[in-house]
DNA sequence: TATTGTTATACTCTATAACTATA
DNA sequence: TATAGTTATAGAGTATAACAATA
């Protein structure tokens, strides 16, 4: 707010060609996702998890079989980061690990009834959220917007 | 493949319903801005900032006399998390601070030429970053992606 | 009472190095 | 040698509570 009359003196001396914070995609980009980040945690309380934990049993529910290195290399975090997490989701009975019969250096995990149940909640949390997130969107914008945001990172 | 017989649920019975991982546009929101936060730290270690400390330096250089908390405001984040960020930038010589003549609550934070060079050169090299970051987009895609996340986030 | 700047603290997430055991 | 799971550790970012000074 205001402008505080002119303290003392230079100002720049103009910048026209500079682009400033709000001209940078990344910029709207990390804004947007700590909005999200922040109503997903929300949402997930109900299920009493967090965003990359939520992740992690999204995996094993989808893939049921899938070791934790894979997991790690599909949401793209490190092998040391996803322990505690798998702790924390076996410990609540959300998931079963078995020795891969052919590999033992791999564990396969398997979604126990319980921790399908709660990554559906979870996923229909989220998805309540994001229908506010993206009330100001149409359907064709958030379908183009997904898309956008998939080719950069993809 | 092999209808008929009508399947006694088995292998996940078709959920047509329920979204996945993928689905959730938050997710490519984390994922793509993840990827944007990791080139952009690289960049920025030319300059030795990082993002946050960056967009505070930014703040300044764009808005002479802006206070701490309106910095806060503009940026969304926490007052208490400020302090740090501008002590180190103050130690390094990238702002002074002058006490409002009319509220000794606030401090005035006015950027030095070399703040604002550092900004500057922090800006272009962003910028080279998001070239690359988007560089299968076109120009009317990132225009349209910017509107899209401002729309979610403003 | 409300706001500014500040300290202290905790939590989430990401990153790297190094170890073991298997392959 | 390469990979899987693990431990330890560090760093960045975000969050809340509380305080003193000032309005």
């Amino acid at each position: 707010m205001r402008e505080a009359m002119a303290p003392k003196a230079e100002k720049t001396t103009a910048t026209p060609a500079l682009p400033g914070l709000d001209d940078l995609v990344g910029y709207h980009l990390r804004r947007a996702s700590i909005v999200d980040l922040q109503g997903a945690s929300a949402a997930l309380e109900a299920v009493r998890s967090r965003p990359v934990p939520f992740s992690v049993l999204s995996c094993i529910v989808e893939r049921p079989g899938i070791s934790a290195a894979e997991i790690c290399r599909v949401l793209g975090m490190q092998r040391a980061n996803i322990v505690s997490i798998l702790a924390e989701l076996e410990e609540r009975g959300l998931f079963l690990r078995e020795a891969d019969s052919r590999d033992n250096r791999i564990q396969r995990l398997f979604p126990t009834r319980h921790g399908q149940d709660v990554a559906a909640q979870g996923i229909e949390r989220v998805a309540q959220h994001e229908e506010v997130l993206l009330q100001h969107l149409s359907v064709e914008e958030r379908h183009e917007l997904r898309r956008l945001l998939a080719k950069i990172w993809q």
